[in-house]
DNA sequence: TAGACTGGCGCC
DNA sequence: AAACGGCGCCAGTCTA
């Protein structure tokens, strides 16, 4: 099965994770919304009479216009940069000149409070059916192959921060359900040890090593840092990028790239044949055959050729695990349908009936006496989010346990790379408080 | 008033 | 100038 055939199986319960949904506590997400209403209101006074008048504190040009001409900071000591209209005033900036003036931090504050009460707080409710449900939609037109979703994006619920914890718990389960979550362990390094057959990286993956730790070893910096440096790896790494990153020159960040080369000299081989083979034909391919033209590659500009070059070495890494977890979605949907339609039919002892069930959720028709002469099937594992590298379950408490093995063994084994593939898998009430398994 | 653009930021 | 990959949504701002 090539790419496109994937997408073509996907569709179909793309369709069906749109109709069912999620379920949503609208009345916690308004009670959260409006407690923060009130944090805002003090820390907007607060901001106000720090600067010492009234101004949009969510505008960034007047924002940039008090901090860098009234107040007279100076974005080039401290390493900011021009934007298009000017200096920007992004939280990462802020956080360099933020001991220079009161107001900073708690416009950081403000900020990250109000982006998340008009991004999630406020809208998703709204969108919730009279089920309190709210139904993404799922599409596939990116340039990798990933799936996107949208009204609402479902892709970006919060989870870093103390409040992003507390509304990701507002996505719960049904009454008598529980939520699995699944996701794969880091499966974009483990598809670069599959393609480049480092002996290092295969060889940490296929002992359960921690690969971050390993990493941290052989560059001889902390873990924390050495993530760093794996994931700009998957995304073409570049010195500059890795030094804004880790907050280091680009010298020491270029020493640290040099470095982890000589660390996993077969995956150094393998990106830069890559994008060799990238310039050369014009574009990439992921394991299963889909392809992404680059004509960045050939630009006279440095900038858009190096542009291109992180995107040749980064689609396949991204694809390809885009894949993964598409033919895991498309296998687990086949056996959750396959053994609820054997539930059936034996519970009613007549396998005739099987062929009048063509999607889960639907009514079906059962021999009168039964319980009844329709029902709804509401109470089976059902498939109702996608995030990348994680699938989220709807699933009725005494299916827990059959359906986490189900879904393991799946996700773990429907494709075979030169290093196992891990998934972790946790249950809960809710989306922000889970349990591993 | 609608739409496009910009800066910014949530997630993987 | 200058962003290490991929998204979608927000408010402010500018323009037709």
């Amino acid at each position: 099965m090539n790419s496109y055939q994937i997408d073509k199986k996907l569709e179909p319960i793309l369709d069906e994770m749109h109709q069912v949904g999620v379920k949503i506590d609208a009345h916690y997400l308004n009670d959260l919304s409006q407690k923060l209403g009130l944090k805002l209101l003090k820390l907007e006074e607060g901001i106000y009479n720090d600067i010492g008048h009234k101004f949009n504190v969510n505008s960034p040009s007047q924002l940039a216009k008090i901090l860098y001409e009234e107040l007279k900071i100076k974005p080039r000591d401290a390493g900011i940069k021009r934007k298009k209209t000017h200096h920007s005033t992004s939280a990462t900036d802020l956080a360099k000149i933020s001991h220079l003036h009161p107001a900073i931090e708690k416009i950081l504050e403000y900020r990250e409070l109000n982006k998340l009460k008009n991004t999630y707080l406020d809208p998703l409710p709204k969108l919730a059916d009279k089920n309190s449900r709210v139904h993404t939609t799922y599409t596939v037109d990116t340039s990798t192959g990933r799936l996107s979703s949208k009204n609402p994006n479902l892709q970006n619920i919060p989870i870093r921060t103390d409040l992003g914890k507390e509304i990701r718990k507002a996505f719960v389960a049904e009454k008598g359900c529980k939520l699995l979550v699944a996701d794969y362990s880091q499966i974009e390094l483990r598809i670069a040890a599959h393609f480049s057959e480092d002996p290092t990286m295969i060889s940490a993956f296929g002992r359960g090593h921690d690969i971050h730790r390993t990493t941290a070893e052989e560059l001889g910096i902390d873990r924390r840092a050495a993530k760093t440096v794996n994931f700009g790896i998957l995304y073409g790494i570049s010195s500059y990028g890795l030094s804004e990153n880790l907050k280091i020159t680009p010298d020491e960040a270029q020493n640290l790239i040099d470095k982890y080369f000589l660390a996993y000299p077969k995956l150094a081989e393998y990106i830069a044949k890559t994008i060799k083979k990238a310039e050369e034909t014009g574009f990439v391919e992921t394991l299963f055959g889909r392809k992404r033209e680059i004509p960045e590659l050939s630009s006279p500009i440095d900038r858009v050729r190096k542009f291109g070059e992180r995107v040749a070495v980064n689609t396949p890494f991204q694809g390809t695990a885009a894949e993964i977890i598409k033919l895991a979605m498309i296998e687990i949907n086949k056996k959750l349908i396959g053994d609820r339609l054997t539930s059936i039919a034996t519970s009613i002892d007549n396998r005739q009936s099987v062929d009048k069930r063509k999607t889960k959720n639907v009514t079906i028709d059962l021999p009168a006496g039964e319980a009844g002469d329709k029902r709804t099937a509401h109470n089976e594992s059902r498939l109702i989010l996608q995030v990348h590298d994680e699938l989220v379950f709807e699933v009725p408490e005494d299916e827990i346990k059959q359906t986490t093995e189900i879904v393991r063994d799946i996700m773990e084994n429907t494709v075979k790379l030169k290093v196992p593939i891990i998934v972790d898998i946790k249950t809960g009430k809710n989306w922000g408080e889970l349990e591993k398994i």
